[in-house]
Formats: C-alpha cells, sequence, structure tokens
DNA sequence: TATAATGAAGGTCAAGGAAAGTCAAAAACG
DNA sequence: CGTTTTTGACTTTCCTTGACCTTCATTATA
C-alpha cells in the first residue's frame, strides 16, 4: 500500500530520469492537483526523499513565474556533501538513518550494489547486536569508518574530515 | 502443539515460499488481527525465527502506509561454503582473525580491494568501540552479516524499492 | 517615475492520526 | 527452576492536512 508520498516520489523520479540534464522543473499547485493532495504534501515528500544525503538539490522560486527545480547530483563527495554526511551523522543514527542514507549514495553512483548492501548489513541491528542507547553510537561509528574507507579510495586527503 | 510464535512463522515462510522474489511484504497489524494476538508477538517472531543467521533479512516502515518486509537470502548459513565460514568465525573473532580471513578472501577473488577495505573498516576495533568481551562478538556478527549480504539474491526488478 | 496594491506562486509549522518498535513483567512450558 | 512465549503499556517514526507566512512579478496610482 505505497504511501501519497511514495507516489509523488516515484512520479518526481520518473520524471527526473526522463530528463536529459538531470534537471526538473515542475509547479508546485500542479502536483498537488495531479495528485490530489494539499500543496505542502509536496513540500513534505522534497524535505523527506530529495535529500542530499540521497544525490539531490531542490532549488524553488515564489511569487508569479515561480517553480520548483529538481536537480540530481552527480558526484555528492566532489563537492562538501561528505563533510555535511559525517556532521548528519554524529554520534548516533538509527538503522533508518542508515538506510536512507546508503540508498543515496548507491543512487548516485558512489556505491555499487554489493557494497550498499555491505554496509546495510552491517548498520542492521541484528548484526551489531547491543541493546539501544549503545547500539546506534556503535552504527554510527561503524558507518563513518566505512565511508571513509570508501572515501580513501575515492579522492585526495583533506576532505571528509566531519568522518573522524 | 505448535506454539503461537511457531504458526505464524510457518505462515510467513510459506508465503515466502510463494514469491517469485523471496521477498514479501506484510503488514503487522494484519498480521496480529490474523492470529488473534497483540501486535508485539510479531515482533517476537520475527527477531526469534527471521534472524540474519537463519538466512533473513528484515526492514520496515512506521507511520502511515507502514510494512514489514521478509527477504529471504540466497544462501543462508545453514546449507553450504558459508555454513563453514559461519563456524570457522563462530561467536568471536578477534581484529586479527578477520583481518586474515578478508585477506583470504580478496584474494582467491570474493571479495573487490573496496569490498575488503569497508568490511576491515566495519571491523577495526575503534569503529566498533565496546570494551572487549563484547567487542569481539559484535565484530563476529558483523562478518556474518556482511559476508552473507554478498551472496542475496540478485533478485530482479528492483528489490527494496519501496523503501528508497 | 517611484511607489503602493494585488495576485500568484512557494514555505513553515504544528496538530492529529497511522503505523511499527521497545521493554519488561507475567504466563506457560519442559 | 530456567527458558521460551505471550501480553500490554508506552515510545518513536512517518504521513497527511490545514492555517498562516513570505517572496516575487505585475499593474494601478500618486
Amino acid at each position: 500500500m505505497a504511501s501519497l508520498a511514495d507516489r509523488i516520489e516515484r512520479y518526481l523520479r520518473e520524471q527526473l530520469a526522463r530528463t536529459e540534464t538531470g534537471v526538473l522543473e515542475v509547479q508546485r499547485a500542479d502536483l498537488s492537483a495531479m495528485f490530489n493532495c494539499v500543496p505542502s504534501q509536496i513540500n513534505y515528500v522534497l524535505a523527506t526523499r530529495f535529500t542530499i544525503e540521497r544525490g539531490y538539490l531542490v532549488e524553488s522560486r515564489r511569487g508569479g513565474g515561480g517553480f520548483i527545480r529538481l536537480m540530481r547530483l552527480t558526484c555528492p563527495f566532489a563537492c562538501n556533501a561528505l563533510d555535511r554526511l559525517g556532521q548528519r551523522i554524529g554520534e548516533r543514527v538509527s538503522q533508518e538513518q542508515a538506510g536512507h542514507l546508503v540508498r543515496g549514495l548507491e543512487e548516485s553512483g558512489v556505491v555499487s550494489r554489493r557494497e550498499a548492501d555491505l554496509i546495510l548489513a552491517a548498520t542492521h541491528r541484528q548484526a551489531i547486536g547491543v541493546p539501544l542507547p549503545l547500539r546506534d553510537a556503535v552504527r554510527a561509528r561503524l558507518l563513518k569508518a566505512m565511508l571513509l574507507s570508501l572515501f580513501r579510495h575515492e579522492a585526495g586527503g583533506g576532505v571528509g574530515d566531519a568522518l573522524r
């Protein structure tokens, strides 16, 4: 039973995939009319699904002739997204947060399917297997260590300090 | 005299066997209604019966449109070569043991350099970051989970798409 | 021409509801 | 008696909606 947010997300991703440039412009009102929902539902989808962690950038303009522009990032590791990633992880991460993050990296081509699965397996509750306050802390350390190991191959030193 | 947990387990395994992809999505509330039990009973079954060690992966999402997703892994520890690996790992492994094992897998071409580094990063003492009796146990679980993930079903048509 | 009004976008936030998760105590089992 | 199962109270996460706010372009007006 795909939720409304899921359907909107899927639609936007399809449209985005159809573009040549990886840039899509839409009108919020059009979308909300198309899906029979309140306009702010669109904002919710954008805020939760098209985040920088998942490899997207969203710009917009208000007023007459306003628009929402969706962009797929080709290389999140290239800009300072990695540092934000590290800060985002912080001292503790839930399994869900980790999942979103890793899927985003996979989507933007930073990690392969196998690598993503590897990370997800290691950040799974049962794999860590310690009780909860501690578990999220262990997961955060694991995630940072693994991302850092990937990043060492990806680019030279200096960037990604926030992962440590 | 099959217990309630046994019956729920059997039902889920039957449903899972019926799928083409090895992926089953259910609603916790549906199940608990079907078996006339409290919802958390479902969690108990999932936690005790559908573990990674037994060759299952469980994902879920809360909130509206929430679900529980059960995935059967292709190569449960119970069957072949991985079984021996799993036994060799046992309940605890030191970082050194893990290192030897992973480098061996890399040399024999089972895992790539990047994947090996990923695994080693996750099994590093500082990454796990808990005191020693426990740390080796966590490392063993991590190692098993990660190796198992490498043998996951390459089910066509985007397994896990609903979560992304 | 400078400015004020207007309408047309999109943004924010918080409340409420809909799932699933957690934990520990009680019960049942062997 | 120790282990496994069952239960339920409480928590957390996620989705949906609606009331109200901010920004921009255009047009009317002094």
